[in-house]
DNA sequence: GCAGGATCTGACCGATCGGTCAATTACCGT
DNA sequence: ACGGTAATTGACCGATCGGTCAGATCCTGC
């Protein structure tokens, strides 16, 4: 029998600890989160997930990497570029992308990165938002970087408001395929209003 | 001696402690601070905490209180009223107005909504949110809820990630007077971009 | 100056926290 | 069949949690 990609019933223990710890993570906060609760829902032991992880929080930050690394390679890209509206275009879809594709740590780090202070992997989450806000504020009005903000959080806290306020059925699970593909296209034209120098209004 | 309004040096007890609960909750998370944090920080004992405030839970049900009946006051308003453009005027400089006058409430409300279910205030305030995306959402397109949900999100996040990332001086303190004036135009600008029939876009 | 409420505090409570450890069980190559 | 590693678990630890309670201490009206 191979070690792994058997059968499809019990994955590996860790990811299910995983997918548990995150959407606990999301939903309850890091703080409002117990190693206990984290077992129960995942029907392991307390002791089970301190073999697997090596505290809570390891947890955290075998949780989150991967989305903030996806955010990292993002943030780069568009700093270093020239910003053209090209540029800008694929800033933006790539940015919806990244929400929709990982809400679950994005509302994790969005509405707790601040609470999270200590935490590498935060800090680097943290410190990438810093380095995007950077490349939009220099050399633009208040205004500008307002519209930037508002853009780029608006959609961002849309998905966690959204997830918030209006799933009837529980917003864990795998994603939701069809209604993704609407979503991403409306996320994607109403940031496009405010970023790209749409009709007569000025870019800058 | 007046009883109250006396010397500005020692405020009431409860206020500061209220105060200081309000700053902690919304900078630490609600489950993440203790009421020996608090106690600390106030320069009380934890049991003069609970002298002033029965539970953790009714220091919270205290620190955001007004905060949400503000917001419930302006969205009664808006769902109730018809939804001119002169109205979506009006309602756009009061919600910035609340969101700058109530920042460390919101930012804890906002960020925390969702993991605080069973608390009453908390749910009133979730309420008053879903009356208002249901004012908007009826007999809206998709992208024109979310250029809504983007517009009141970002402006809402926008402060609470400014707060988040770029203060080098303490969030808590009293208003920021003058810079509060800039950040108010500019909200109100760039909302106004998204929700008023700016130019030549359809307004539905 | 004294009675009495308001305020404040330390000691204490059971529960739960994150985390350690030794022992047990399941599984796999040989 | 066996030996060893991986996986899992309950017992247990000190610390801290939210909360109770019985005094201290202060302050004020009389």
């Amino acid at each position: 029998m191979p070690t792994d990609a058997t059968l499809p019933s019990r994955a590996r223990a860790s990811d299910e600890l995983l997918r548990t710890a995150l959407e606990q993570f999301a939903t309850v906060g890091f703080a409002g989160t117990s190693l206990q609760q984290i077992a129960d829902h995942a029907g392991y032991s307390k002791s089970s997930v301190l073999y697997h992880y090596a505290s809570k929080e390891a947890l955290l930050e075998a949780a989150i990497t991967p989305a903030i690394e996806r955010l990292e390679a993002l943030v780069d890209d568009f700093a270093e570029g020239r910003r053209s509206d090209a540029a800008r275009g694929v800033f933006i879809t790539r940015f919806v992308d990244l929400l929709l594709g990982e809400r679950l740590a994005v509302h994790l780090f969005v509405s707790q990165g601040h609470s999270l202070g200590g935490i590498p992997i935060v800090e680097r989450g943290n410190a990438a938002i810093r380095v995007l806000a950077d490349a939009i504020c220099s050399g633009a009005t208040l205004v500008e970087q307002m519209r930037f903000g508002v853009a780029l959080a608006g959609a961002t806290y849309a998905l966690v408001a959204g997830a918030t306020f209006f799933d009837d059925v529980e917003m864990s699970e795998l994603t939701n395929s069809h209604d993704d593909d609407e979503m991403r296209a409306a996320l994607v034209e109403v940031v496009s209003e405010l970023l790209l120098p749409a009709d007569g209004r000025q870019t800058r």
